[in-house]
DNA sequence: TAAAGAAGTGTATTTTATACAATAACTAAC
DNA sequence: GTTAGTTATTGTATAAAATACACTTCTTTA
């Protein structure tokens, strides 16, 4: 195995990343798969965003490139949740066929950081941009076979993202600035796949600091007007490094 | 340390694994660290054990190997935490004297995944065997600077550990056999850093049902003997695979 | 047999989680 | 302008979990 024969010279054959964005579209939750390029149409497939590092960024900036050159995305805050580095996760034969098309070192063992994120769908409608790949929305409960170990990967980041609501790490930027708590509730309810209790969601969500009510109510809409709430910083925290942690306890 | 002085081809040279083993005495939470070889002695410092990884190996594999080489470990399970990839975290004077000491490709960006244990110090005391590097437990509480970005590695390691903790999903192998509770108790106290009380404690041991009193008491203290407790599995798995999930809820 | 030392035990209080249903406010259709 | 439709909003009772707290028991050794 010649470890870097042929790519340019500043690219990392042996890492990469991959990255899990989940979209929330007030009713589903859906996850970002691009479709790879394809050597025939029969070996055509969906995957998560990723690809090799360059040999002088960081493992979450190469993130957060890749996810942009692929889709478009960008200012998503990141979060690592696990390396897969097993030897074969690339060995099924329509993954070689692709590797062997358009990797120059398509022999190359490579290991893969993968990377989670969750964002409001419809500021992230990758139908609308010029974007470097065909991205699609896949619903959480029908996602097809996918390439390499993706599916794998997609199992583990759902993990991952229930724990971070779990632990009320999350919030930010997933719904309009003003908000109902109607509409908190069903970003948790889909994200946890499971109905809350409305009464006893209201009154957790009181005890929560960096959640407060505004002065207005919805308008045109045709049934009683929701109080519309607004988020709150509770630290000051560089905002490029950590956002889902704005609003953590 | 000599072993990794000339790479043989099938290492690849951007992947390395580091291993953060804890050790519980009974009374402190240590941490495992090698000494490094060093070109001169005033450079010479402590690290993780930790090594570039074999191209045909799996992450956990190579961990296990790396982990053996270094200390003569074996049989403990590692547990994935994170991946480090920041392009300057070898790049302190002393670490790169080091890299062109033993490396062959001395300017390889490196990237490591992290995993860490929790082991019983009596059993694994580097003092006593034949191990491949100098090995030294370092109290928690008391780690010098060492190699590389290791010190990070350490406080990342620290937070899952105590992760792990709160849900319980810990208690193998870091006690004898037939122990006390007091034992387990001051086992939770090390880790958490803070005492716990008596009562509550025994109280929560009691609903879980992975514990079970035995029909025996301590001897040859001097003082009223403890009963003893034994783990019990409550799944069964893979021993190899998943220790310290065995006693998970 | 007294002293030392850790083991062992229960109750009251607070906090948190859960279950559950009627009324209020607005729009659209008639 | 009355009615039907739709979602918002609110409290209480119960159960479960977490916390605070102090004395007695058993065994060894002097």
């Amino acid at each position: 195995m010649n470890t870097s024969s042929k790519q340019s010279p500043n690219i990392n054959p042996h890492v990469s990343v991959d990255c899990v964005i989940f979209g929330f579209d007030d009713d589903k939750l859906k996850v970002l798969l691009i479709e790879q390029a394809h050597p025939n149409k029969e070996t055509h497939r969906l995957a998560l965003p990723g690809d090799l590092v360059f040999e002088n960024e960081g493992l979450d900036e190469a993130a957060a490139r890749v996810l942009n050159e692929l889709t478009r995305l960008k200012g998503i805050f990141l979060r690592q949740f696990h390396a897969f580095g097993n030897p074969d996760r690339v060995s099924n034969d329509k993954d070689k066929e692709w590797l062997e098309t358009y990797r120059t070192d398509p022999n190359a063992r490579v290991i893969t950081i993968a990377y989670f994120s969750l964002v409001k769908m419809e500021e992230y409608n990758p139908g609308t941009g010029s974007f470097a790949a065909a991205s699609n929305w896949v619903d959480i409960h029908n996602v097809p076979e996918l390439a390499f170990d993706h599916n794998q990967i997609l199992d583990k980041a759902l993990e991952a993202l229930r724990e971070e609501i779990n632990h009320n790490r999350i919030g930010l930027d997933l719904l309009p600035k003003k908000f109902t708590l109607s509409q908190l509730q069903r970003l948790y309810e889909v994200i946890l796949d499971r109905p809350l209790d409305k009464r006893n969601f209201r009154k957790s969500i009181k005890k929560m600091h960096h959640i407060k009510a505004l002065d207005e109510r919805q308008t045109g809409v045709n049934h009683k007007p929701a109080q519309l709430y607004k988020f709150v910083p509770v630290k000051k925290i560089a905002l490029n490094f950590s956002l889902l942690h704005l609003f953590q306890e």
